[in-house]
DNA sequence: TGCTTTCCATACCGAGCGGTATATAGTCCC
DNA sequence: GGGACTATATACCGCTCGGTATGGAAAGCA
């Protein structure tokens, strides 16, 4: 299997920045068609998504979805591009909170509003595609779990920043925290794939909360 | 597709009570070779384990399987009772400790001990079934859900009997703390599929530990 | 009106999937 | 030894998978 290295370099989640003049105008929007295929991702995950329900759901057929998105892999990760973008919007916005606290307060409710919404597929993606990816897809692994480390690390040091502004106890570990976090955030993942109501996750989000060291 | 109510009714772990005295005698132990099953399922989910990787590890072919065993799904089902009586065995025993915080320290550090060890697989297969199953086995996804709903069903009569001796503080509801603690063990199997070091998930541990509530 | 270029629709490809038909090998009862 | 019976080995089934070849349709340019 050969990488698709060139289309995973130029990552930008608008296929194709400028239309040609030439030739026969395709008939769909890409990111509408991109926006159906992340709904299917975000549902199936990775592999469980078959190159019929994505094309059914973008509403294109097969050799339209090649021409304009690579492949399966790269289609992918044009999805999750855009996932970051619009659904992982709140991290960004979390990091800035004043207080440790206030981020991981900012974080709980934006995973649990991303995960109790009706519109959207549960879970998150990122913790479909880590446990999910077992047979062929484990570039697919790493490049999420690259990504998930990455937000990990800005949380990282978001805490130690926040244990020098005194927001932490002495002897809680930022690293610890942020593991603690993240744990949580997942373990919410998991439970929303098992269709736990909204109000036991907003009960988890709470718990979490009080429980929260520091403030 | 049929289903296979009669090979799931009668779920024991043992596949042959008594061996048939007529007819060739086959030639592997049915015990061992479901243990192999089991490893196969854990590492790779249900529709992630090929029948071909599955027969290979068991060292079995597949008219011998399904011979013994049914079809896949039969198999998983007696790999999953395997799972539980073997892997879960932790379960029963931390139900017993004396106080709330002595509970999930027992489940915490039960969950450790078999996310952290060499010879088996990480991650919980509970995790992984009820994440990974999307496309056809839903079956599958719903027997382990009620599975580990009757599990959680247990914790949470626990915590009740906590909260009633005095274990829990009054503001904590027993139901948002078997969430919670179903959650964090969720998050660590997810971690562990990452593939974090046993340090990080033993500090997990003992961060949510340091924070539970009551004694 | 050609001609080039690009996109769409249908049908198809090899590979792998879960599952099985068939024939042969091995063990007990008579 | 000869059936009856059960397990094994090989080859095969229909199906779906991701991916593609091919021919025709729609646009700009001349």
């Amino acid at each position: 299997m050969e990488s698709i290295e060139d289309s995973i370099d130029d990552r930008v989640v608008t296929i194709e920045p400028v239309a040609p003049t030439r030739g026969r105008p395709r008939q769909f929007c890409p990111d509408e068609a991109l926006t159906a295929a992340l709904q299917v991702f975000w549902a199936r995950g990775y592999e469980g998504a078959s190159m019929a329900e994505l094309t059914e759901a973008m509403g294109i057929t097969k050799p339209s979805l090649y021409a304009c998105f690579g492949n399966k892999e790269a289609l992918f990760y044009k999805a999750l591009d855009l996932y970051e973008r619009d659904k992982l919007a709140y991290v960004q916005k979390a990091l800035m909170a004043p207080t440790a606290k206030g981020v991981a307060e900012q974080f709980l409710r934006g995973a649990l509003a991303l995960q109790t919404g009706t519109t959207d597929p549960r879970c998150c993606l990122g913790v479909i595609s880590t446990v999910a990816c077992t047979t062929q897809a484990d570039s697919i692994k790493h490049d999420v779990m690259a990504r998930q480390e990455s937000s990990s690390r800005a949380i990282l040091e978001r805490f130690e920043r926040a244990k020098a502004e005194g927001d932490l106890p002495e002897d809680i570990e930022p690293k610890a925290l942020q593991c603690y976090l993240s744990a949580v955030m997942q373990g919410m993942g998991v439970q929303a794939s098992a269709g736990a109501c909204p109000e036991q996750m907003a009960q988890l989000v709470e718990t979490t909360l009080a429980l929260w060291p520091g403030r």
